[in-house]
DNA sequence: CGAGTATATGTCACAACTGACATACGCCGC
DNA sequence: GCGGCGTATGTCAGTTGTGACATATACTCG
């Protein structure tokens, strides 16, 4: 990893180091991460599954196709409240995101 | 409502007036609402169960009493990152939280 | 009635997120 | 090889969220 990245995602609030360091993430922050991912892959499933491109899912969801690639790769600048959102305006029910959310990771 | 909570409420980006504009949200601004309303409610359960006040609750998050009351009324200046992460750090598992999330409002 | 405790609301300086843009990478058909 | 397309990454100005503090309301016990 670059020393820039890892900077902008220490400043994100991440810590940051290889495998290894994911260790020292407390269960909760291990748990919270997890569930972003997990939401993360679900939103690449239903853009997929319309076969849209993140160009075109960004237009849809009034944003631009870096932050739809970045929402995709659960990067630490993407809060949950804009993957919930997306998700939801992307055709998602509440209940389509509990049940990805409860999921075993 | 008075007009500073609504100022404050616009400013925080929702649409604000009395019952009857509620039919203005779009539905993944209303699903969105009861999501986090649903979170709100659960973590005062959760808070109310272990018998902790606010304050004691605010401790143990490493943030305010004030923010903690603003996140069981889903305060709109609460993001739903902090939501959930407080929930996961009181206890609450990554399923839990799916279940509230997924539950029909 | 106070004093004490629990919760709610208003405000602000500082930190984090967002959309947009630029650019880079990878793949494919020509 | 090169151009086009889809995706990924870096950056930044403007917006939004956060913790803390002050203050307000509400309830209980002397």
């Amino acid at each position: 990893m670059e020393d820039a990245k890892q900077d902008r995602l220490e400043r994100a609030g991440w810590r940051v180091g290889d495998a290894g360091d994911f260790l020292e993430l407390t269960p909760e922050e291990a748990a919270f991460v997890e569930l972003k991912l997990a939401l993360a892959f679900y939103l690449r499933e239903l853009r997929a599954a319309q076969g849209w491109t993140q160009t075109q899912t960004a237009r849809r969801l009034r944003s631009s196709q870096s932050r739809v690639a970045k929402m995709e790769a659960a990067d630490p600048s993407v809060s949950l409240d804009l993957l919930v959102r997306s998700l939801l305006a992307l055709g998602a029910s509440r209940a389509d995101v509990g049940r990805v959310i409860a999921r075993a990771a």
